[in-house]
DNA sequence: AAAACGGGGAT
DNA sequence: ATCCCAGTTTT
């Protein structure tokens, strides 16, 4: 695609408008794409609720939608209102986050039920502000909300809709570490000005970076803007950040360790025993320090004397 | 701007 | 062994 960018701009690029006619070959010819090849998730579904797209995309943060969406259904079903999570223990909702991963998530979507409860009268507010005061809300989360559960306008931006805009439009294999100014004004150019074709478009846009314009390998050959591709068009070149992006180690890490301790927790009938929690791992410095750090986040409860104290996910 | 925060499946 | 995933919050 044809845009004022060049691949790698040398200075910061100067606010010339992407032209009206290229944005809207690519959406159009996204929209016929997404409709014949959008996935089929239950968030999507036409009985879903804005409560339901929270939840999902609140989950969909940084854990993959193969994994989200049995966890979903079995939320949805025992929880099915912001009023219903609202009223849930903090320990129950930690044992149906079950392992998806980031567990803090589980507790701030618990707060962001309540704060619904309490100032939306129990309904999704639709404005991005209120939006975006809420807990575990950031600018994606409003903006998906907005989109996927209202049908408004909003400028969606997560990892796959810059993957494509990277690609299609600044001809680069993946976009930079870090969110720009200027990657977020060329992104609102390709949003339209009404609140259907926007919704439309974050959709598509999203979907065709998850499933044709992969982060490793894409599938060009059924990409729907492939005779568009700027990236395409320059012969592919290599990610210039390449070298710079480091991968989070794992193994060793707090978290691992904090990922034990909450799953030892999460599948304890009882609360457990100081020796207990030392058995998941041998470093007693690091270990405690987790721990530390779980009571500190509130996603574990201590009670019983200090001599002899025992752990559990918080009532 | 950078670090912290889980866990699993794909390559 | 490394990468990636519908990011948000805190420092």
């Amino acid at each position: 695609m044809r845009v004022s960018m060049s691949p790698v701009p040398a200075v910061p690029t100067p606010t010339t408008p992407v032209p009206a006619e290229e944005t809207a070959e690519v959406r159009q010819l996204v929209d016929d794409w997404f409709a014949s090849h959008a996935r089929d998730l239950p968030w999507r579904s036409p009985d879903r609720t804005p409560y339901g797209v929270l939840v999902s995309e609140v989950m969909l943060q940084q854990t993959p939608v193969v994994r989200v969406e049995p966890a979903w259904r079995a939320w949805m079903t025992r929880w099915p209102t912001p009023a219903d999570l609202a009223t849930a223990a903090p320990a129950d909702v930690l044992r149906a986050w079950d392992r998806l991963g980031y567990p803090r998530r589980a507790l701030r979507l618990r707060e962001c039920a309540r704060a619904v409860v309490e100032r939306h009268d129990g309904e999704l507010p639709t404005d991005e502000a209120a939006l975006r005061a809420l807990p575990g809300i950031g600018e994606y989360t409003a903006a998906a909300i907005r989109a996927f559960a209202f049908g408004l306008r909003s400028t969606v931006l997560d990892t796959n809709v810059r993957r494509v805009i990277a690609r299609v439009a600044e001809g680069i294999a993946l976009p930079a570490p870090a969110l720009t100014v200027a990657e977020r004004r060329l992104a609102q150019a390709f949003v339209p000005d009404d609140d259907r074709s926007a919704a439309r478009w974050a959709a598509g846009s999203m979907e065709l970076g998850a499933l044709v314009c992969t982060a490793r390998a894409p599938r060009c050959d059924d990409c729907p803007v492939r005779a568009l591709c700027a990236w395409r068009a320059a012969g592919f070149p290599a990610d210039a950040h390449a070298g710079r992006r480091r991968t989070q180690a794992w193994a060793g890490t707090d978290r691992q360790v904090r990922g034990r301790i909450m799953a030892l927790l999460r599948e304890a009938l009882e609360p457990v025993p100081a020796h207990a929690v030392a058995a998941v791992w041998p470093d007693a410095g690091q270990r405690d320090r987790c721990l530390a750090s779980l009571l500190a986040d509130h996603l574990v409860e201590q009670i019983g004397p200090a001599e002899d104290p025992r752990y559990r996910l918080p009532g």
